[in-house]
DNA sequence: CGTATGCTCAAACGATCGTTTGATTCCCTG
DNA sequence: CAGGGAATCAAACGATCGTTTGAGCATACG
């Protein structure tokens, strides 16, 4: 059972499941506390309210998948021999990474709500933890397409996003067949969504 | 004032705005009502409940974007001079007509909601009316890049729909420059658009 | 004129929401 | 073993939600 975890944890987990499937209106705290077996007042015991819940939700993963998109950034940024695919599969792969997790696989389309969601507290939260990454990758983008205005990167990097945070959250995510390891599945799915942002971004 | 409109378009129009701000959830029914200048039982009176008044929302937006697109579709598919940039100005001009309209501004935002919420009863009711304009769409994108299996065209496909649902509910729109009149702004964002989704769907 | 019909209105309904309270249980420490 | 802070619990709070009700109003028709 879930019970040998403590109860902020469950709570957590519980909160992304219900989060991703019915909204953070949609999903109650009764639901919530009730999914993850604890009691109703232990949310706002633990975590003051129900939107700071929503904040560490968010904290949890998004302090990992930065910090693994900010490593293997590290390693291709400013360096000559570096290509388009490079920069972009340090920016996906850890995305993907996370959706393949058993336990976070849901987070990707927690985000994917948020961004359709223009609630400004949230925005402002994103904008804070997720901002500088966006930045340095934005740097990286613009040194490999020195060609492009400064206008129509954003252009196309703000396309990208669109089209990434679509796949990544599952909606039409092809499935994987029973005769390809998740692995091989993820390397595949890795590769296209690598390829057309490159194609997108670089396009003349 | 708006009192010269029916209660029944008053309280659309003022749906689709507050719909698109707030989401289906987050926009009571008492807001709505007050916004539009109406009785609180008016929506039940003529809608019959709050769910069929989100339908009647998109169906009012999607029976005319769907007639636009399909009349833009027909002048160019099937014919041997057509371009994939062709079927792309036919799926994206009038979606983005609809986005510059004053009343209609909001309604790519609604639906970039929709798509983000996982709402079967929606998902069904959009499929219904969705789904075959984008068979058919679908169908000209096959015959114009007859190199793609089947499956990598589905993958394009969706990931150019993620990117055109992000841009056109305009969450990074770049901003019309006082100096750029409003036509020439839509046909800058259209061509923007349509080489971007065009270099996603043709890439090698 | 009387009345039927379509619409609007204030008021209330039961349900559910996030949050708070105060008592109770648990567990560690001195 | 006794004491005390942390954690959990059932219960209730006020607020807000979608919906329903029944009276009141308007306009059109005989």
């Amino acid at each position: 059972m879930n019970s040998s975890a403590s109860t902020k944890e469950r709570i957590l987990t519980a909160a992304e499941l219900l989060f991703a499937q019915r909204g953070f209106d949609g999903a109650s705290l009764r639901q919530l506390t009730a999914a993850a077996g604890v009691n109703l007042a232990a949310v706002n015991y633990h975590f003051g309210s129900k939107d700071k819940l929503v904040e560490e939700v968010f904290r949890r993963r998004l302090d990992t998948l930065n910090t693994h998109r900010l490593a293997a950034l590290s390693k291709v940024a400013g360096q000559p021999q570096t290509t388009l695919e490079d920069v972009l599969d340090a920016f996906i792969r850890p995305a993907l990474a996370l959706s393949s997790d058993g336990s976070g696989s849901l987070f990707m389309r927690v985000l994917a709500r948020a961004f359709a969601e223009h609630d400004d507290t949230l925005r402002q939260f994103l904008s804070e933890n997720y901002g500088h990454v966006m930045r340095q990758f934005t740097a990286e983008f613009a040194r490999l397409l020195p060609k492009l205005s400064r206008e129509e990167l954003y252009w196309r990097i703000d396309l990208v996003t669109g089209a990434l945070t679509h796949a990544m959250s599952g909606f039409g995510m092809i499935q994987r067949k029973s005769d390809v390891s998740e692995s091989a599945h993820r390397e595949q799915t890795i590769a296209h969504l690598v390829r057309f942002a490159a194609a997108g971004l670089s396009h003349p």
